[in-house]
Parts: C-alpha cells; sequence; structure tokens
DNA sequence: ACTCATAGTGGGCGCATGCCCACTTTACCG
DNA sequence: CGGTAAAGTGGGCATGCGCCCACTATGAGT
C-alpha cells in the first residue's frame, strides 16, 4: 500500500484537478464528480480521502490560502524601497491572480463551504482578510518610516484598496482589468496619506 | 380573467416572495419551488408568467435596481449642500441595504442569471455599475463647484468607493458593519481630493 | 507464497431541482 | 346564463447532485 507521501499525493491531485475545474468552467461547474473526472480516477475516491465534499473544498481553499498569504507576505520586503504606488500595485496585481479571484468567488457562492471555513477561520473571506492584514501591516510599516502621514488610518485603507482592487478584478471572470486601473485605483486610495519623505 | 393590472399583482407578489426568501434563506435556498411556496401558489405559476427561473430572476434584479438606481440618483440634490463625506457616507449606507448586498450577491453566484443579465447590461454586476456611475456623476458636479481637486479622478474614485463599501457589508450576511466604518472609508478615500471650498 | 489491510472502482440510492402538461377552476363577454 | 379563453394546480419527468457500499486490485509484512 502507498506510504503517506503517496497519499498525499492523491490530496494534492484532486485539489489541482479541482482548480482546474474552477478555473475553467466556473464555481457552479466544481462538483465532485468533475473533480474525479478531471483527476482521471472512480468518483469514490474522494469519499475515501475526505468526510465529504465541502471538507474538501475548504482544505482546497486553505491549501491555496497558505501560497497566496507568502506573496502577500513578501511586500514586506519593499518596505522603504522604491514608491509606494509601485510596491502596492505590483503586489495587488500579483496577488489577485485568476485562482484567488476564483477561490473568492467560490467561497462566496458556496453556503456549507463558508460555514465550513467560519468554524477554522471566523471573520471574512479568509483569502481577502489576509491579503487586508498583509497591507495593512505594509503601511504601517512605512508609516513608522514617514512615507506615510502619521495619522494616517491604515487599517481603514487596506480593506479599501482590497475591497476596490477585487471589484476591478472580480467581474471579468478570469480577464485581467484594463492596464493602469489597478495602479490608478492605487493612487487615488493613497493619494490622501502620501508624502515626501522627510530629512 | 384578471385584467392586465391583475397579472402585475401576480409577477409582483413572486419577485416579493423571491426577496424574502432570499434575505431569509440566502441565495443558494432560492429556487422555484421556494418561491411559490412562499407566495403561497402552485410551482406551475411561475412557469406561465415567465419562461424559465433565470428568466424570473432577472426581471426581479431589474425591478429591484429601478428602485435603487431612483435612490443612487438622489445623491444629486445634495450636490453643493453639507459636507462630501455626510453626503456620500449616507448615500453609500442607504443603497448597500439588506436587499442590494443580497442582490449582488445572488447575481454573482448564478452563472445563468449572470448571463441573462449580460444580454439587457453589458458590463459589470449592474447593481455596482448603477451606483458608481452615480457617485462619478455626483463627483463631477461636486469638482465643477471647485470642491474638489480639479484634477480628481472621478472615474476611478466612484469605483474604488462602491468595492471597498460593498465588501464592508457583503461578508456579514445581513448584519450591517460595524458604526463609523463607512464614513472612515469614505473619509480616507475622498482624503486626497477635498479641498476648502474656495471664494 | 500467502494473507489481509488498504486504496480504488463504479453501480445505484435518495433527494432536489427546473420544467412539462393534462386537468380544474375562474370570471368575463355575448 | 352558458361558453370559453385564460389562469391556476399539482403529479411527474429527466437530470444532476453528494453519498453509500459491495466489490476488486494492489502490495507490504510474514
Amino acid at each position: 500500500m502507498p506510504t503517506g507521501v503517496a497519499i498525499r499525493d492523491v490530496r494534492d491531485q484532486l485539489f489541482d484537478a479541482a482548480e482546474r475545474v474552477l478555473l475553467r468552467d466556473g464555481p457552479s461547474a466544481l462538483t465532485s464528480r468533475a473533480v474525479t473526472a478531471e483527476a482521471g480516477c472512480a468518483k469514490g475516491v474522494l469519499h475515501r480521502h475526505f468526510a465529504d465534499f465541502d471538507g474538501f473544498l475548504a482544505e482546497l481553499v486553505l491549501d491555496r490560502i497558505a501560497r497566496f498569504d507568502g506573496r502577500a507576505a513578501a511586500l514586506h520586503d519593499s518596505v522603504g524601497t522604491g514608491t509606494l504606488a509601485d510596491n502596492l500595485t505590483r503586489t495587488l496585481t500579483d496577488l489577485f491572480g485568476p485562482t484567488a479571484v476564483a477561490i473568492v468567488s467560490l467561497v462566496t457562492s458556496r453556503d456549507g463551504l463558508r460555514a465550513r471555513l467560519r468554524r477554522a477561520r471566523p471573520t471574512g473571506v479568509p483569502i481577502l482578510t489576509d491579503a487586508a492584514n498583509a497591507i495593512a501591516s505594509y503601511l504601517t510599516a512605512e508609516r513608522a518610516l514617514g512615507r506615510i502621514a502619521a495619522d494616517a488610518d491604515v487599517d481603514t485603507l487596506a480593506p479599501t484598496l482590497i475591497g476596490a482592487v477585487h471589484m476591478l478584478f472580480a467581474d471579468r471572470q478570469g480577464n485581467p482589468p484594463e492596464a493602469g486601473a489597478v495602479r490608478r485605483t492605487v493612487t487615488a486610495v493613497i493619494a490622501g496619506v502620501e508624502q515626501e519623505t522627510p530629512r
């Protein structure tokens, strides 16, 4: 029988198959049968490795969020370098790739999955909340350096950026928004707080 | 047989029943059987008055958007009066009521309905696009009065406000966001362009 | 080589959905 | 007041879903 590593492989194959279905056919086409067919295995496999389908989806989402969080955290490396608009535009454009957008729409459209995730992560749509936290933490660091106003409300600015940029990507179902739209949005939001670097 | 007025009544009753189901049980519980049961009539009625269920939902959405647009347009009456933050906060809080939020989540979660609406209104989620247009038009008027900077990018600011405020309301499933959150968001976004009224 | 726990397979059940349609009821019109 | 077209009713269909389960195939341990 396969070792634990092989079991991990099957799970990852199912996750990858689910992601392909999700990106190709949308959230409502992501059924247990579609996933196993895409993975090329029998439909019973899914039920052997996961308690139920929403449990499978919850693990898929959490798995993808882990990658997402890593890239969001990388924003910190750019604290104090370049311009805020550059750093934020680059990070937000990178974060809201097709998979992230598809995951958000999956979570918001499946009641059972939402309920399941709420037990693990009590507040908000996980992927958006995490992104907002990363942005807020970045802005706080920049504020400490005096690159944004000392009274800037970073806990409001961060979710604002996430909400605005997410809407830019959300309704185009795969197609990225017009070039420059993300930059214009970022620029508009931080215009009120950005300031010349002192001394 | 009923006159045209009576037919209108049945349709409106079905719309109201659908809205009740949507607000009480969420988008995924909004089935044709649930609507007719809530309206207290046989399930065949829906099929007599509408070609299919997605067609019914599309007309429901368009009907509710009509009310929504009326209230969004009222924002224009406050051009030049009060403060921008007051006017925008009041309007956005009013617009993102439970019904509007539920309609948006309905549209974004039903592929068939989305496709149907796209034929009538080609761009974006109708209700959000309309709101953004109303905000943009308001901001343009305020800019003409010199209450915001002449170089303010109102076509970016408006969708930004809509995206940010919508996210505030979207994930709480009925419960309004924390008091003051809308105002803080509005203030943060317009901080970059608001200016003292000249002369 | 034999055993047997484990992974994989796919038929099929119970349920819910949207839709069809034969039937009944209603109420206006000549 | 009787005829009739329209509105209303609900049984039932095909479909697709998640899930169960009897069955087969696999391969490590003795």
